[in-house]
DNA sequence: CGTAATGAAATTTTT
DNA sequence: TTTCATTACG
């Protein structure tokens, strides 16, 4: 993307960036130079004589955060007073100032998923319910769900007849009450309070409405109804509301995210200027067109003319390979090949697969070839356990009613103070209302309690009381006195497990952290402050752009990269389209979505693969072709087949014929009659062998069929209705099928079904 | 109280 | 296949 600050501008980029006053819609499609109209247009709005403070910038994450602040630095020089920050920090800070409206003290602690989990185990134990009907995930999901949605615990009912709703309608107030007790929020929670104080105190509101002047969003499409409601709450008086977003890269509303949000928007905000940013600075033609053929087949979403300046470029590739060890080890060769010929260096390649589990076969084949490659994997640093438990110390120091650290740590390590302990401890507390650490506290005054383990517990609390004494000094040296004090430190070093050498590096990390924030805060007693901070850091966005690896993520951690050369692999049904997503219109658009995210991070090449046999949990499965591979310009891209035969791999070109768009025949015979053959009576053998687990066949209308229409085959895969025939009661079809050739079906028996059924 | 053994389940993860 | 969570045992 041209980074250069005084490059021109095109028309519609200049109507974003010189709007002020008034909602402002940026329909942003991928590569289209969306981050350089934001801060241009703060900068714009700065220049226009708009104090900084009054403007405030909102990202997801701090990794957007951050750059967007270094662009503008790059445009505008530091910049004193503009608030850039994420939705959660943001929320943090106001959470703080009026901590107490919503019954929170101001040091609060921010709970992480894992925390929270632990809290509601912790609330599914004490009340003794339905520990066995839902696990507590699914019930924290749930609470999720609701928060963000903007139900609270009070407001929250069950619809009669869903049984996890009523699980969690009895679960949530008691979880509510704990965080309360416990001075302690949810990552939810900071949104959810925030916008419940917005809500509830029309004064607030208004005085903050008017301080934050000019508000700007980034990926809109993905708000939440909390986010929504904040925005809507600041954006009352002075509807200055500028959100950028693209619909079509919505793939998080499975977190809570609503899509309806930015389609809304021009509703939502009347008199909306609305921009749309169609031209792509990233892709080539070849490769744009490929994803705007895919998404076309959305129903929600905004109409974009998606077009690029940039040369045509190769055509887009989609290989057919035997299996998923010949995927992965086609995929190495080529890029060895591309980078022993010194084309291409490793850092140029990103490979993308749906779900994690895909990245093992691929890992192998790079480290077998010996190719350099950066795994980016979600859950990093702060979520390790070591790392936890040191944090948890620190959660307690800070906060002496955080419940749900005293329990990490009160036998981490180990001191003798088991379960039943602990739930005499537990009850204590609660019969007399008081924070786990006091009834620890009291522990000597519980008969119930022997004194031996009365006096572990009691030797527990000194040492607690003796590191708030220390708390004033340095980070550094309190979080050094922690590990060792507590023996976390003696007990690694004595253990000569690999693991616990690693876990002990970890910690130093951690050291290096607090030494780095000292050096930050000169003024000590910054534990509050710290605690903040790395509670809204996820990981360490270790992710290196400079490093010369191939890089493997997920194609959702894809998103707002950008790579040369991009491959996807296992585009087969149950992956790509997630299995999961099966049943549901707007869960299957997500999914189209996601492979449309996927396809725009690459600039010059993509290739596209799937495998017909995959190994998976452990069996070995025939696949399906992903129905989004019929959505795509199959006619213009180039098909290979790839397919090991007895070891040796030999490979069979052919590019396919080009005919009437849609309602050209995907699927022409393969022009290698043996292949054809040999593959088709494989599929046969192995199918009837062993069927793929299917879903229930229920029976389907036979009146909505069409000549025309694509249709799938849980057997057979992706095929088309090349005709119909017979009376009503005993309609037969033939299908042209992908992969399995011409078959007829009686259509009442047949588990054919529509794909994409919408007009 | 801590560990071994068994069995069910199995995306995606900005904070 | 791997991972987790619950349970049974030492």
């Amino acid at each position: 993307m041209p980074s250069d600050p005084h490059a021109e501008l095109t028309t519609a980029q200049r109507l974003a960036v010189e709007h002020i006053d008034g909602p402002l819609l940026i329909l942003a499609g991928p590569g289209s130079g969306k981050t350089r109209v934001v801060t241009h247009r703060i900068a714009h709005l700065v220049h226009q004589g708009i104090a900084p403070h009054q403007i405030v910038a909102l990202t997801f994450t701090n990794k957007a955060a951050d750059e967007m602040r270094d662009r503008a630095t790059a445009l505008l020089g530091p910049i004193d007073g503009l608030q850039l920050s994420t939705f959660h920090r943001f929320c943090a800070r106001m959470l703080r100032q009026h901590a107490p409206l919503l019954g929170l003290t101001e040091n609060f602690t921010i709970y992480d998923t894992d925390d929270s989990l632990r809290m509601l185990r912790h609330v599914l134990e004490k009340q003794g319910i339905s520990s066995n009907t839902f696990s507590p995930r699914q019930i924290a999901a749930e609470i999720s769900r609701a928060k963000n949605d903007l139900i609270g615990a009070t407001q929250y009912c069950s619809p009669h007849g869903m049984p996890l709703a009523t699980a969690v309608a009895e679960v949530y107030p008691l979880y509510q009450q704990q965080l309360l007790a416990a001075a302690a929020v949810d990552f939810d929670d900071l949104l959810l309070h925030v916008a419940t104080l917005l809500s509830e105190h029309p004064e607030i509101r208004a005085e903050l409405d008017a301080r934050y002047r000019y508000v700007l969003v980034d990926e809109y499409q993905d708000t939440n109804m909390a986010q929504y409601a904040i925005l809507r709450a600041l954006s009352h008086d002075h509807p200055n509301l500028a959100a950028t977003g693209d619909p079509d890269q919505s793939i998080f509303g499975w977190r809570g995210a609503n899509v309806g949000n930015i389609l809304r928007f021009e509703e939502d905000f009347p008199n909306v200027r609305v921009v749309r940013l169609e031209q792509n600075y990233r892709s080539t033609k070849a490769i744009l067109r490929t994803a705007d053929h895919l998404i076309r087949h959305n129903q929600l979403r905004k109409h974009k003319k998606l077009f690029t300046h940039n040369p045509e470029g190769n055509p887009v590739q989609l290989m057919h390979y035997a299996d998923g060890r010949d995927e992965a080890d086609s995929i190495a060769l080529s890029i060895l090949e591309e980078i022993k010929s010194e084309q291409r260096k490793a850092s140029d390649f990103a490979i993308f697969y749906r779900i994690n589990a895909l990245s093992r076969s691929i890992e192998f084949a790079l480290r077998e070839h010996g190719i350099p490659y950066q795994l980016i994997k979600g859950l990093e640093f702060f979520q390790r356990k070591e790392v936890k438990d040191v944090i948890a110390y620190l959660q307690l120091i800070s906060n002496p009613r955080d419940d749900v650290a005293l329990l990490r740590i009160i036998n981490t390590p180990r001191r003798g103070i088991g379960k039943k302990t602990l739930t005499t401890l537990i009850n204590h507390a609660r019969l007399q209302s008081l924070p786990l650490l006091e009834s620890a506290r009291q522990a000597g005054l519980i008969e119930s309690i022997a004194k031996a383990t009365a006096t572990r517990v009691a030797r527990f609390v000194a040492m607690y009381d003796r590191f708030v004494q220390e708390a004033t000094g340095s980070l550094e040296e309190l979080m050094g006195l922690v590990i060792s004090v507590s023996g976390y430190h003696g007990n690694l070093v004595d253990s000569e497990l690999e693991e616990d050498q690693q876990r002990l590096a970890n910690i130093e990390e951690l050291l290096t952290l607090a030494r780095q924030f000292d050096q930050q805060h000169p003024e000590g007693g910054a534990l509050d402050q710290f605690l903040q901070e790395i509670a809204l850091v996820g990981d360490t966005d270790d992710w290196e752009e400079e490093t010369e690896r191939v890089t493997l993520m997920t194609l959702h951690a894809a998103k707002g990269l950008e790579f040369p050369i991009v491959f996807l692999v296992a585009c087969e049904e149950g992956l790509l389209p997630h299995e999961r997503t099966r049943t549901d219109a707007d869960a299957l658009e997500e999914e189209r979505r996601l492979l449309f995210v996927g396809i725009t991070r690459a600039e010059q090449e993509l290739r596209l693969s799937l495998a017909r046999r995959r190994d998976f949990r452990g069996q070995r499965m025939l696949t399906i072709p992903s129905q989004f591979l019929l959505q795509l310009p199959c006619d213009e891209m180039v098909q290979q087949e790839s397919f090991a035969l007895g070891g040796a791999a030999f490979e069979a070109d052919h590019a396919i014929e080009k005919g009437e768009d849609d309602q050209q025949d995907p699927t022409p015979q393969p022009t290698n009659s043996i292949t054809a053959d040999s593959i088709q009576t494989a599929t046969e053998m192995i199918s009837t062998a062993s069927d793929p687990p299917q879903t229930a066949v229920s029976q389907v209308d036979v009146n909505q069929f069409r000549v025309g229409m694509r249709v799938t085959h849980p057997k057979y895969g992706l095929g088309k209705v090349a005709a119909l025939g017979g009376p009503e009661s005993a309609r037969t079809a033939t299908i042209h099928f992908a992969t399995a050739g011409v078959r007829k079906f009686r259509l009442k028996e047949s588990p054919l079904r529509p794909v994409g059924a919408k007009p």
